[in-house]
DNA sequence: AATGAATGAGAATTCATTCAT
DNA sequence: AATGAATGAATTCTCATTCAT
């Protein structure tokens, strides 16, 4: 197996894998990412080890681009307040623009074929907004708790309004304050 | 009638799938679930039509299980806190002890193998929990939101509150109140 | 396994499993017998040994069948040519009447789950007819042949025809007549 | 390209799955046909998208094999006698020197396995044949029915002949002869 | 005798991965 | 490096037959 050489085929075929995981679940082909993708069968396993190997690196650049979401026009500077709501809107909107990445990287997430490694990337990923999460409940009841905690339930709570969304698709905005308030009330309550 | 056909060994079945499927996923062999069910490979099939008939019936169930351990003991008259807190107690009674048994459910509900059809009827069988959970809402910012919303950030929550149990056994009880401390001020606030 | 004692249900099931190998085929399974006769599954057992023994059972009671059919009304003291019509007619009669147990006798015929024992069974059970078509060939082409050799070509083109009936049901006078013309100068000539 | 499918294989699957299933009859296991092709259980499906598409192929290849055998030295310029004669001598050559071949294709004939489309490409490849055994039949009793009914009372009196060679393969010549002679009168007289 | 649940040996596919080209 | 044919273990489901009731 030798080294493989392009990073758009490797992009493509993580893209592939995204939608068609989406699509299809865990269970999903390689041979349909492949297609998917336009290369073959086999090149597939030039640029990723086996299927396992594809999935992790598929949960890191989901996870990364939803975190780098969050990223572009950081207002830094801004209030807490307001970094929150940045964090908050674009999850929402990246989850809501990118239906079946988010299904599949749900799909990703309660298997049991990513890795603690793989975990543990995501976690630094995303380790400056846990922060600045985890500083919203300083003052409140979850200030004792690891500040991946407080994260966590924006995440959960942000899974749910999309849920709702996807299913009336017309009040994306009502879900979207709604669930940004109640957010905001569990986390520095 | 020759052997009625046994409740028992269905029950086995089911029991034997929450947890293969726990560990393995859905893609958990069938032989594997029949054989610590103690039958034979095609026993199962004379209990469920297929693979998917065997998931269905199984997520009802596992959700089924759930709700009953809400209805007992159910503090009927007592103040929506105290229900509200017994709902969220034995949720988070029923995860932490039966953490195969969540993990299966978590992978069946992200899942597109559960029917429309198995979705309503759990949706019923909570209808009463929906309803109580939502009556907090009542004078919150969740007000405005389907019955169905406040609930299902209840239970976003509790996964989370379960997920951070799980890595940290010992704490418990510190978590299952920061938890619903979190959830109430969610939905109340 | 008990000595069975409805002569009724054993026909039954017969009858069963003419109409159900002539529309599945040879794989038809044995439930399906078993239901459409209206008896249990393993009801089938106690009056056949296995499914082989069915199969051959049901080979011999179609072909006595048609053997009967040409037996009534058997213009014994007519002519060759009258009695060779007699059975010709009696054979598309049969055949185009029954065109479910027509397909099962074929299938059965071809496979090789007929014994010898049953075939030979069949031979004797047409045995006078064999003669009595051997006889037509007596000043014929065929006359060197075995008995069982006219009354075959009779039997080929019997079937050729039925299956043009098949298609076109509208014109069973016509291939009826030139199938028996047909084999009359094959036999005779 | 990699490795180009093979015809060679795709020919030595037919060539085997010809084989077993005149042995074993339809129900035969695609596995051991692939073992007498010598390859792997899969590799037969990369070939057939399904058994029911290898069996169609193989029907439609055999047909094709026998008519092939009818057009090598075809006699064209000489007598309808004699191309019938030829055709028939060779009809009785390819299924004596080919019985598993012959009970094959007899197997899949009278199954429900084969599609209106194969069955209309055995048609059309023996189209020509057709119109020769019918032009024998011009000035005969068989004159007003379709060409394909001529052929095939030649193919049912083939048939039955080449089973009574089966029996008594010493008697290979007098069989032909007959068998010829009966078609003969059969479908000129 | 009759019933139909229980059994487990197949059967047809599928699919991740390897490897010849 | 890329391709896609080849592999064979694994999977779901079927079905003849047995056997407890």
């Amino acid at each position: 197996m030798a080294r493989p050489r392009s990073e758009d085929k490797r992009l493509a075929i993580l893209e592939s894998a995204a939608e068609v995981v989406g699509e299809f679940g865990l269970s999903a082909p390689t041979v349909k990412i492949s297609q998917l993708a336009g290369v073959a069968e086999g090149t597939l396993f030039t640029y990723f080890a086996n299927k396992d190997d594809l999935l992790n690196q598929l949960y890191l650049a989901l996870k990364t681009e939803l975190r780098d979401s969050f990223v572009a026009d950081y207002p830094a500077t801004k209030s807490l307040l307001d970094r929150c709501r940045h964090v908050w809107n674009r999850y929402i909107t990246w989850g809501t623009a990118n239906p079946l990445k988010r299904k599949c990287v749900r799909q990703l997430a309660v298997s049991d074929r990513i890795t603690k490694e793989t975990k543990k990337a995501v976690e630094e990923a995303f380790m400056e907004f846990h922060a600045v999460i985890h500083e919203c409940a300083a003052g409140g009841l979850l200030r004792d708790q690891p500040p991946a905690f407080a994260s966590a339930v924006m995440g959960a709570i942000a899974e749910t309004t999309m849920e709702f969304i996807a299913r009336e698709p017309t009040h994306v905005k009502r879900y979207t304050k709604a669930g940004f308030e109640s957010f905001w009330r569990a986390v520095t309550g």
